[in-house]
DNA sequence: TTTTTATTCGTTACCGTGCACGATTCGCAA
DNA sequence: TTGCGAATCGTGCACGGTAACGAATAAAAA
């Protein structure tokens, strides 16, 4: 039960000069045959099909890709950050990314955009079709405008990988993120873990507005749900909504707020600011909270050391974008495409005991 | 927050040509120094180097690899089967991962080795040392001799990357299979899932012979027991052994087994052949009992058709081939190492309502 | 100084494909 | 038959890097 797999007998590829020899022509004509260009009597063609068929060629990438020898650019897509926040993390991926397909002649360029503001990523948009790219990662953020742009991409021919968030609909080359109903379902588990009765919990939650965001976040409300009303019929979920532009009302909606549930002892966060809430629990040690929050933002991971969070789940947002480009790169550059559509990152647990080998 | 990813100023990548011109010398003595071959000059070879900080060169890498123009083999080292067999699965991903490494002119050799017959293993590896492949993927089923066997492709330079099972020992390239000790865990948690009370388990196992064999099977052993013990510290395990090489006998030793055991309801198997076992299954559908085994072998899945096998956890054997040649042509090729070492494919749960769509 | 040997370097012919340019052939009408 | 445009085809260079070959220079021996 040994065997080789090969196209063909002799151990020699056979190139486009073979085929000339053989078939009495030249190069050109071969050539013009192999890219369906003009100019071929039907002889020729068929003459070179012929042999094409019967040797089983297959062009040398390597010749190919040099010949051509195209500098082509990818663009990057993400929202803006202020130091400290989420996106800030992929930044090392990027770079990586970056270097890795460099040898490939591709060009990362990174356009950035305000993710509260609709005009900032139409311009942003704007400015990654007007550079006309060679291949695009994104974080669809703003849901429908997302689907206007990448259907733009996919009648230009241009092939887009989903960072983070995707949208529900094809064409997309691939998907890398997290689980989000899973990493829901999760952070109730860890949340609940242990306890026998879980009689309220509150999570804290980011308003939007209105111009129809994509929020990934909804998915994990869903499976958080999902898993309270399953293991904890009678709980009751709270909801508190606060503004991350507006952080200097945040401690007295908090203050309020639980005065008002002085019951709830479970806190969750669906997105990565579980550091707003810090100082609030700060300052109530006696009440024992339990909290669970999402991603290893530096302030998040403060929380963790300082007691006040209970653990985060983390994802690897430069591993992420990393892997959105080299999979994008194996697409442009060699029409590899990729053996996973959605690729799902593993979802870290970390709590105080293990964040500082993550 | 919008840039661009680039190592120089201008967008035309520096030549060694470039540097030909730059430095006075010629193409041929750039080469050597690049390369690090005698025959220079310590004038000449500083000259060189400083153009090359200077500027930041970096090869082409597609004219280099068309100017070598070589033809390379990978061995993959797996164990022979028989029709229906585990890795008989693995099969489709050698066609395709040898499909996709073919354009680098990459060409795959298959060499079988029996894997209960360590001389057979013996012969195998030294057939591909023999050969002197650029990469091997390997399932190291006896593990002392596979360990001096990738101790020698160690000496010689040659990577090679895990499959199904590895050694705990470092230098290898990248290992693709199933998290044992979980999958355990989680064969044990839908074996008993739903049952407040399981006073008694039966495993079906399978006699190793002395040959030190590597025996993925342990940890996944460990992991079962694990999730008993923790969930019904009272549950007798019990092991009854079988010989997958005297089919015949199996039957007889089921039966007695079981008669001794009227008490058993729960069955489990750690490897893939839990097909051995439906036959005795079927004639005792009155004893209902809950049966879970690994891997869609088309027998098994017969099992879980007629109702004789509760659950199948299965792993993509063909994913896992396809990766691991991936993963070792871009290493041998690209030189770019795996961002992930060991990679975890997805435990797939199946039952009768679902595998049809595995 | 001349001859021999060692060191250093330039020249050149590839690797296989892409493509522009110019050459050749063909069909058709004058 | 000649002429002429269109169809068809061959030639040759480019892409960037590799390495064998031999030429030129420097160092050592005579």
């Amino acid at each position: 039960m040994s065997y080789i797999f090969s196209t063909m007998d002799s151990n020699q590829r056979i190139t486009i000069k073979d085929i000339a020899r053989l078939t009495g022509l030249s190069k050109g004509t071969v050539d013009r045959v192999l890219h369906n260009r003009e100019g071929v009597s039907k002889k020729s063609y068929a003459k070179v099909m012929k042999v094409i068929q019967d040797l089983g060629y297959e062009p040398n990438l390597f010749a190919s890709l040099l010949a051509h020898n195209k500098k082509r650019t990818v663009a990057v897509l993400l929202p803006n950050y202020n130091a400290g926040e989420f996106w800030e993390l992929a930044e090392a991926g990027l770079r990586k990314g970056a270097e890795a397909v460099h040898a490939f002649g591709i060009e990362i360029h990174r356009i950035g955009y305000d993710q509260y503001n609709l005009d900032s990523f139409h311009k942003a948009a704007e400015e990654v079709l007007a550079m006309n790219p060679s291949g695009v990662v994104l974080a669809p953020m703003f849901k429908d405008d997302s689907f206007i742009f990448v259907r733009r991409l996919h009648e230009k021919g241009i092939p887009y990988v989903y960072i983070d968030t995707k949208l529900e609909c094809g064409g997309y080359l691939a998907y890398f993120g997290m689980p989000l109903y899973q990493s829901g379902y999760l952070c109730a588990a860890i949340l609940t873990d242990a306890h026998k009765d879980v009689q309220e919990v509150a999570v804290v939650r980011v308003q939007r507005d209105k111009h129809g965001q994509s929020d990934p976040t909804i998915y994990r409300r869903e499976g958080f749900i999902d898993y309270i009303s399953k293991h904890f019929p009678s709980c009751k979920m709270r909801s508190v909504f606060i503004d991350p532009k507006k952080p200097e009302e945040i401690d007295g909606i908090l203050e309020e707020f639980f005065n008002l549930h002085p019951d709830v002892r479970h806190i969750a966060m669906y997105n990565s600011r579980i550091y707003l809430v810090t100082p609030f629990l700060e300052r109530h040690p006696e009440r024992n909270y339990r909290v669970v929050g999402f991603d290893n933002l530096a302030a998040n991971l403060a929380g963790l050391k300082n007691g006040t969070v209970t653990a985060l789940i983390a994802q690897r947002p430069d591993e992420q974008i990393h892997n959105a480009i080299g999979t994008l790169s194996d697409y442009i550059v060699f029409g590899k495409a990729p053996a996973k559509r959605d690729n799902f990152v593993s979802m870290d647990i970390l709590t105080r005991y293990n964040e500082e080998y993550y």
